[in-house]
DNA sequence: GATTGCGATTGATATTAATCAATCAGAACT
DNA sequence: AGTTCTGATTGATTAATATCAATCGCAATC
């Protein structure tokens, strides 16, 4: 698949490769291929040796995880992202299977390459530790919403999340189906139903993915968002990388995928 | 304090450090100093400014989470390890809180002087993009636990876990207070007492800190041990790092700290 | 316009876990 | 030996969540 001049250009722009000089750029993205996958395309199943660092340019992909007939959903992707990086740089098996949610652009860059132009390039194996690094505090996060907060609570925050990532704007629009917002939270969908309606207490509307939120400030206070939990970024301006997301504070990612929410 | 020449090896044998040229690891060390804490010391606050790469030479520190006035642990960390490693890497605030459990040896390393150092040596870099990639792949098994499994199933778990770290040996010894092991398997301490109440249908019998596994197939068939969530490391022959646990196979750490169990 | 299919919702029930309260066991101390 | 402290355990109760079943809404299809 040919790969066009504005996908090069957000390939360029993500934090991993924004600071590479042009030839580790080169190296990095030899033998790369774009790819375009129908919804519902499962990308790599857990347990898979991983070939190739995985961005994605267009649409949306899940990561899941899977034990005894039960999956859960570990985070959401947005573009741009890159996905699995840890496996690759351990050129380790897969943890967390992938599918796409939506029809998706993919761009896939060797793992191998990628290892080796790292252990050449200082610059560019420090962005990969910082990239790591944005991803991990982003898990920290996700164990915490998760350990710490009930049912509710996780919902009422991811939707105050989202409003800041929307803009302040209301009403928000739910950006996946609700079965997967569901396993994303940690509930069932039955059970986001009625967290839902709970919320309706504090001023939420729900109409299908449109959610307005009444009254923001009595929904914060149920919900008591934590800069060390929730990672309230500004509204997405350009490509941000986990790394840049943690450095300036908080939560659901750019590049590593939102944990949260 | 004076380092002893034991521990200089000890932090030698680090997988960060262990094929590091004998100026980087000047560089790395240099300011660096060791330290004694008792019992119940808190190193570290989540939110602080993390200043310095934490190792821990001998004791225990646990990791911990908050929200609420609730608390979770979200690691439980045994020598040889390091710990607040993303943090250090993005200079960024701590996302947990660090205490010492018993009395602990913990040599503290300059966060700047690593940095500066990782900029100017790709095989540093590469080491550390290496143990954040080990760290954030225990963290996703940590995520794969709690919400995957239910109470008992994890505890099942953890005493399988525990079983192959301690040599096969039968009985075990639980490494901590059961409270704080209640914590990080996500549970209160009353409920952990009830699951190993209903852990003796499978042969487990407990006196206090001994745990003996009477029919380890049978509690197996209960836990359903998996090597995407657990990592069955073999037992502790030489220093281990997170990277190396995680290429081998699955589960709780040696550098990293052990955030499954 | 009727039908089909799928996701979402609602209700009823069962399971699991948290909380509150009381007691127990063992180590440390007097 | 007796006292005290703390962690662990047990029981009773409440709260949270999952599960099962039925229905609803809506969009796609025929």
């Amino acid at each position: 698949m040919p790969m066009r001049e504005s996908d090069l250009d957000r390939v360029k722009a993500l934090p991993l490769l924004s600071r590479a000089s042009p030839e580790v750029f080169r190296d990095v993205t030899a033998g790369a291929f774009l790819q375009r996958f129908p919804a519902g395309t499962t990308l790599l199943m857990e347990g898979d040796a991983v070939d190739f660092l995985y961005v994605l340019l267009d649409g949306a992909v899940e990561l899941q995880g899977s034990w005894k007939e039960k999956e859960t959903t570990l985070a959401l992707l947005r573009p741009v992202s890159t996905f699995i990086l840890a496996a690759v740089v351990l050129d380790a098996d897969a943890l967390m299977s992938a599918r796409t949610l939506e029809r998706s652009e993919i761009l896939m860059l060797s793992g191998e390459a990628l290892r080796r132009t790292m252990r050449q390039d200082a610059d560019l194996s420090f962005a990969v530790a910082q990239e790591l690094s944005g991803c991990y505090r982003g898990l920290v996060r996700a164990v915490k919403n998760q350990k710490l907060r009930g049912g509710v609570e996780r919902l009422a925050n991811y939707l105050i999340t989202q409003r800041v990532r929307q803009g302040m704007r209301d009403p928000i629009f739910l950006p996946h189906e609700k079965r997967v917002l569901a396993s994303l939270l940690g509930m069932s969908p039955e059970n986001l139903s009625r967290a839902f309606a709970n919320l309706s207490s504090y001023g939420v509307v729900v109409h299908g993915a449109e959610v307005s939120l009444g009254r923001p400030d009595a929904l914060e206070r149920l919900a008591r968002p934590h800069p060390l939990i929730d990672n309230h970024m500004p509204p997405p301006t350009g490509v941000v990388g986990k790394a840049e997301i943690e450095r300036w504070s908080t939560q659901t990612g750019r590049t590593c995928g939102s944990v949260l929410g």
